[in-house]
DNA sequence: CAGCTAATGCAACATTGTAGCATTAGCTGC
DNA sequence: GCAGCTAATGCTACAATGTTGCATTAGCTG
């Protein structure tokens, strides 16, 4: 065993400064790999189904590590999860879409709230949060499918 | 005593079908005087001044009734939280500030993000969330005089 | 390979919200 | 006004999500 590992996601977590660990290696993969964002139970169940040891409190500091090293972004969602996606929030960030059916979290990077909106004398904002609610493209295709 | 209350606020409760309780006059009154939205601790604590009994449970249930009855609204803030203010949500919402300098929410009533963006074929939107976080006016004036 | 200390694992706790159930009190009809 | 019905409350116990403190492990550096 040199280094645990020397996948790209081992080298974006050396470039931190941060030590190189199994379980950050693997949850930042873990992430990549996920079209969607993850809360913490389903980054958990992908470390458990690849056999790896997790506990729960150096998960959430995994995940917290990530967002301040700008390896992943986090969002809170309507039911009070945070939920963790690869790839660091630029100065401009990107809106969301939770579907009410499915409970899945989609980005949709095209939309970017900070760009549109002019606010009241006095405020100033650092960062804007914009989530859908609805249902998302998978889920309306199957409803109309069987409907 | 003949009726609990004749305020605006049991007339209002009434109209709704449900019984006019003091908790929830003295609920909804809160939420009607306060500016800003409120979560459950800070109208517990305005309940304990105004010298009214108040179970925890009890709080909960009031406000998911208020929410319920198109009395009031609520948005969840990145503290996980739940904030509650007066006034039912209209089909077209409106954008909040989260100052992080004193925590509170405000609502920006001219700000509609409902009717500003074209999201991704297939999606169905049925509300929109929008938050804005930084330093509102208050902060900002205190900060500009001490600095 | 030794030593330093960041990262982890574990236990206990905090916050926010829910569920079940016995008791209280708002309303309705008389 | 009062009796009776049941919505609303209060209480207890529990669930979900996240945090703190501290002893142990393991990544890095020389
Ligand atoms: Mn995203
Ligand atoms: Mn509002
Ligand atoms: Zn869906
Ligand atoms: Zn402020």
């Amino acid at each position: 065993m040199p280094t645990p590992d020397s996948s790209p996601a081992a080298h974006l977590i050396a470039a931190c400064g941060g030590r190189v660990t199994r379980t950050r290696i693997a949850v930042l993969e873990i992430l990549q790999d996920s079209p969607r964002s993850l809360n913490h139970d389903d980054v958990a169940a992908r470390l458990a189904a690849d056999g790896m040891p997790h506990d729960r409190v150096t998960l959430y500091r995994t995940l917290d590590w990530l967002v301040e090293q700008g390896l992943a972004h986090r969002i809170i969602g309507p039911d009070r999860a945070r939920r963790f996606k690869a790839g660091g929030e630029p100065r401009s960030q990107h809106a969301h879409f939770h579907c009410d059916r499915c409970g899945h979290v989609l980005c949709l990077e095209s939309i970017r709230p900070d760009e549109q909106f002019t606010l009241p004398a006095g405020y100033q904002p650092e960062r804007a949060e914009l989530v859908f609610h609805g249902t998302c493209a998978d889920c309306g295709r199957q409803r109309g499918a069987k409907a």
